[in-house]
RNA sequence: GGGCGGUUAGCUCAGUUGGUUAGAGCGCCUGCCUUACAAGCAGGAGGUCGCAGGUUCGAGUCCUGCACUGCCCACCA
């Protein structure tokens, strides 16, 4: 830090210096530790962000949250590892590129899948480091010489291991079944990836004609178009209406096909007719039930979901225009009996924004009930955490609930999957490396299967193959499980279940790799050391100012990055850390973080006055200072009440802080240190020491030496307990207090203050509040009497009792050195004062502002008369509770004694009220 | 259809295990260019803690119901 510091903090430009070093030096490297004993160890798997992605409030959010839990335990001493990396997105990626080569007149057809692949790995090359560029700003502590990319050759090698592990196991298999369908991106998505939204629709009921008969039955359905594929009706066995038709035909109308009438449970006899068409090509319920009837599945649309040949004379009609064709058919035939509005769930790709269509097609699937038994017992047995602990319920109802995992995805970029089938004799061949020829048939005419995996499959598995396996390595051994994953709940199923599904699969015996000659653990012990991560804290959804979700279509979203730019990033990232309270959503305020960056600046021009101070009275800066591995403020000397105070709210702030981390209550550390800063440190205690400091108005160069040093000391320890919130500022101070020459390489490798209870000082806290009401007091009196500022005015004070009244002459010249208070000297009275106006009467004290000057009775009046009725308000609800029997019985000796003694002060303070009131004459 | 949150000052939000007079930031009002900081200092106004019951000596905090509001899950034509 120059000597001629800006008078403003400008964050700018000290910022980037401080990330690009931390990133160059390598500062939070974690290198593979050697064999034996490691301490205290904490691990964080960062959520990888799209390689597309850019930044956003909610990246901020989660980052900043990491990282102050991992500079926090750093600095307390624990090997930490923070690993990030980047996904390969398999549809955002693929679609982004899609769009690059629409610019272009090409499709990605027009490549063919390696071309596109290498144009993809281009792009990634090119654009995937933004996001992480965008990391290091946040200044994110992640190790660097870690970094993944979720399509690395390694991690790639360990996708392939786990798909052939599961496929042999069976708990891979590909089959013919109704999977969610998105027409626009072209391929399977999961369940997961349908967000169902109501909307008013029609429910359109059809009567089919009875072959052989006169008679109709009337189905009723949603949606009209697919009735071209329909195979069947069917009917509830045990709904008599129909009893006399079970055995019968019907014609589809419109195609004219017969189709048998069937009984099946899928009919439900309360619902409008009781009757209902089966459609098993393109509803998963009517799949079922064609199964269970050997039903035709007949699919009428391709993979665009426009009608195919199998629609007859709607084919080529988009799946919307030919629902309108048909209904007007059916209604020009006399088939529509009825049209009702109804509402209904329509299940939308979660990406594209398409209806999704229900198709039938091969997949491939992963049997989740064995995964899912293991996820569920380890959260049952607490052996995964869950802060806040209500989505460990939402987790095991979903995972009660599991369905089976579609996986494969009808695109050309992601993993794709290790099957191959033989040309020739139709085997299907899993392996682990491209097999030469086919094992059955000798055929050397294999073709890789042309899907790749849903990208959740890879990164589920990041906890575990990030860090090396299926190798038995030293990574593994050290860093699994993780300690804690900090992530959104959006994600919960997507990525948290799915990790715990696979990790506890994977990392578990037999599946998990050991050493030669490693002793097994227990089942218990081996299940509570399978799991990916020990804690999941979730942290909520970051809105805008009003509350509002933010979209793009709002317009309301905020760029992380703006913001920064305008406040800093130290600002960007307490405002979130204070707005984090865990299971609350953040509504981000720019005016706050304006706040923060006001905040910063205190900071800024607090560090200014010390070395202003410094540079004074002559010192060096660093020997005064205590060495880097103190836990606490080592070097500070306790001369004085408000060094004994600072000392003592120092520790108790650290402890608390240290506290809340522990708990991850982030909001409560950030204002917890801010209050200390700014309302204990500056106002009080800088304001305090001044006197000390200041050599020319004839003070003693060795007291100034010793307060100049006290200042250093605790800005220093005040700097590391900050550390973590607000790197980038704490970084750039702690430096300048070493004169450029600090015993470490950075404040983030010094040591966390702890509590020190020898350091808490009660009396000191007891003194000093008295102390501070009195001053206050004294303000208070003046901007009542309104007293010109530049007046001084003597004051009397009446102590109650001796230890105050020793304690306030001791401290006399705080008093009459406050600014605002304008003292001009302090006589001491021997019995209560209630000469009036201009005075003002606490348990501990009166204090009388000697001041003439006529006063707007009738304001002094209300104000008395308001105070009064506070009075006996308090005085008559605790004479209520001291009257009653069962509260003195019952309640704890402190609280009936504080009560009573709150009582008696109480009725002091309105006797001398009512007295004030009497001599000015108020009504 | 299930499940989970939220409701505290004009605005946005805190309020660990129930305990004496419910807090912050911003905004608002008053006074200060005080030699670290006007991105500052000092003082002030403003809340029957959504409603109704209950438990308790004592409830913003625990329980029940209701209202309003947000979200998640769900293959009811």
């Amino acid at each position: 830090m120059p000597h001629e510091l800006p008078k403003a903090y400008e964050p700018g430009a000290i910022e980037t210096r401080w990330a690009d070093y931390w990133k160059d030096e390598k500062l939070f490297h974690a290198p593979t530790p050697p064999a034996g004993h490691v301490r205290n160890r904490f691990s964080l798997l960062l959520p990888p962000p799209n390689v597309t992605g850019r930044l956003h409030m909610g990246h901020m959010l989660n980052q900043t949250e990491m990282d102050i839990i991992i500079r926090w335990h750093r600095m307390r001493g624990d090997l930490t590892l923070w690993l990030p990396g980047t996904d390969h997105a398999g549809i955002a990626t693929q679609m982004m590129v899609e769009r690059q080569l629409r610019r272009e007149g090409k499709s990605r057809r027009d490549l063919g899948r390696e071309a596109f692949i290498a144009r993809v790995w281009e792009w990634r090359r090119q654009y995937g480091g933004a996001i992480l560029d965008q990391m290091k700003r946040l200044g994110a502590s992640v190790d660097w010489q870690r970094e993944y990319f979720t399509m690395d050759e390694n991690l790639s090698h360990a996708v392939r291991e786990v798909f052939v592990r599961l496929y042999e196991q069976k708990l891979i298999y590909r089959g013919n079944y109704i999977v969610n369908w998105c027409p626009d991106c072209g391929t399977a998505i999961s369940d997961l990836e349908v967000k169902h939204e109501d909307v008013a629709g029609k429910l359109w009921e059809i009567r089919y004609p009875v072959v052989g008969s006169n008679e109709f039955i009337t189905v009723a359905t949603t949606r009209p178009e697919t009735m071209l594929g329909d195979t069947a009706v069917a009917v509830n066995a045990k709904d008599e209406r129909y009893t006399h038709l079970h055995g019968k035909k019907v014609v589809l109308p419109l195609l004219n096909r017969e189709i048998p009438i069937i009984m099946d449970e899928l009919a439900n006899p309360e619902f409008g007719t009781g009757a209902v068409k089966v459609t098993p090509a393109h509803d998963p319920n009517d799949f079922q039930a064609g199964l269970r009837h050997n039903l035709p599945q007949i699919d009428v649309m391709d993979e665009s979901a426009h009608m195919n040949q199998n629609a007859g004379p709607y084919a080529g009609l988009d799946r919307f225009e030919a629902r309108k064709r048909v209904v007007a058919d059916l209604e020009a035939q006399g088939f529509l009996v009825g049209i009702k509005d109804y509402t209904i769930s329509l299940g939308k790709c979660d990406r594209s924004g398409t209806v999704v269509e229900p198709r039938l097609s091969e997949q491939w699937f992963v049997k989740v009930e064995p995964l899912a038994k293991r996820a569920i017992e380890v959260v049952e047995k607490g052996y995964i955490r869950f802060t806040p602990d209500n989505y460990k319920t939402i987790y095991l109802n979903w995972m009660y609930n599991i369905h089976d995992w579609c996986i494969s995805r009808q695109l050309w970029w992601g993993h794709r999957i290790p099957a191959w089938r033989c040309s020739d004799c139709k085997e299907v061949i899993v392996a682990r490396e491209t097999p030469a020829k086919c094992p059955k048939c000798g055929s050397a005419k294999l073709e890789q299967d042309t899907d790749v995996l849903d990208t959740w499959f890879s990164s589920g598995l990041l906890p575990f193959t990030a860090l090396g396996w299926p190798k038995a390595t030293r990574d593994l051994d050290v860093f699994y499980p993780t300690s804690l994953l900090i992530t959104g709940f959006d994600i919960l199923f997507f990525w948290v279940a799915r990790m715990i599904m696979l990790g506890c699969w994977f990392m578990m015996p037999p599946e998990k790799p050991t050493r030669v000659g490693e002793k097994p653990d227990s089942h218990e012990e081996a299940l509570r050391d399978s799991v990916p991560f020990r804690e999941v804290y979730i942290h909520a959804l970051v809105r805008d100012a009003e509350g509002e979700k933010m979209s793009k279509v709002k317009g309301n979203v905020i760029d992380p990055i703006q913001v920064i730019e305008k406040y800093g990033t130290d600002a960007t990232r307490f405002t979130l850390a204070a707005m984090a309270s865990p299971g609350t959503d953040v509504a981000f305020n720019p005016s706050r973080t304006e706040g923060y960056r006001n905040f910063a600046n205190k900071i800024w021009n607090a560090a200014r006055f010390m070395f202003m101070n410094v540079d004074r009275i002559g010192m060096a800066r660093a020997p005064s200072l205590a060495s880097a591995g103190d836990r606490g403020v080592a070097g500070f000397q306790a001369a004085t009440l408000e060094d004994r105070w600072i000392l003592s709210r120092f520790n108790g702030v650290a402890g608390y802080v240290n506290e809340a981390l522990e708990d991850h209550r982030f909001h409560e550390a950030a204002n917890r240190i801010y209050d200390f800063f700014w309302g204990e440190f500056c106002d009080w205690y800088i304001e305090l020491i001044k006197p000390r400091l200041m050599l020319e108005d004839g003070g003693d160069k060795g007291t100034a030496e010793v307060a100049c040093a006290n200042l250093a000391v605790l800005f220093e320890a005040a700097l590391r307990l900050l550390h973590p919130v607000m790197p980038f500022i704490t970084e750039e101070i702690w430096h300048a207090i070493y004169d450029g020459k600090p015993p470490l390489q950075s404040i983030a490798l010094a040591s966390y203050p702890q509590a020190d209870e020898k350091q808490i000082d009660l009396k000191a806290e007891t003194h000093m509040a008295v102390l501070q009401d009195l001053i206050v007091s004294v303000r208070n009196l003046r901007a009542e009497l309104k007293v010109e500022p530049k007046v001084k005015t003597p004051i009397q004070v009446y102590a109650h009792e001796t230890e105050i009244r020793a304690m306030i002459e001791l401290n006399r010249s705080a008093i009459e050195n406050d600014r605002q208070g304008g003292v001009e000297s302090i006589t001491f009275v021997e019995s209560s004062l209630a000469k009036l106006p201009g005075a003002r009467h606490t348990a501990r004290f009166d204090v009388h502002l000697v001041y003439q000057q006529k006063i707007d009775v009738a304001t002094e009046c209300a104000r008395l008369k308001k105070e009064l009725e506070k009075f006996e308000k308090n005085i008559a609800s605790a004479g209520r509770q001291l009257s009653n029997d069962a509260f003195l019985a019952k309640a704890p000796p402190n609280v009936v004694e504080g009560l009573r003694k709150q009582k008696q002060e109480n009725e002091a303070l309105r006797d001398k009220n009512r007295k004030k009131s009497d001599e000015l004459g108020c009504q």
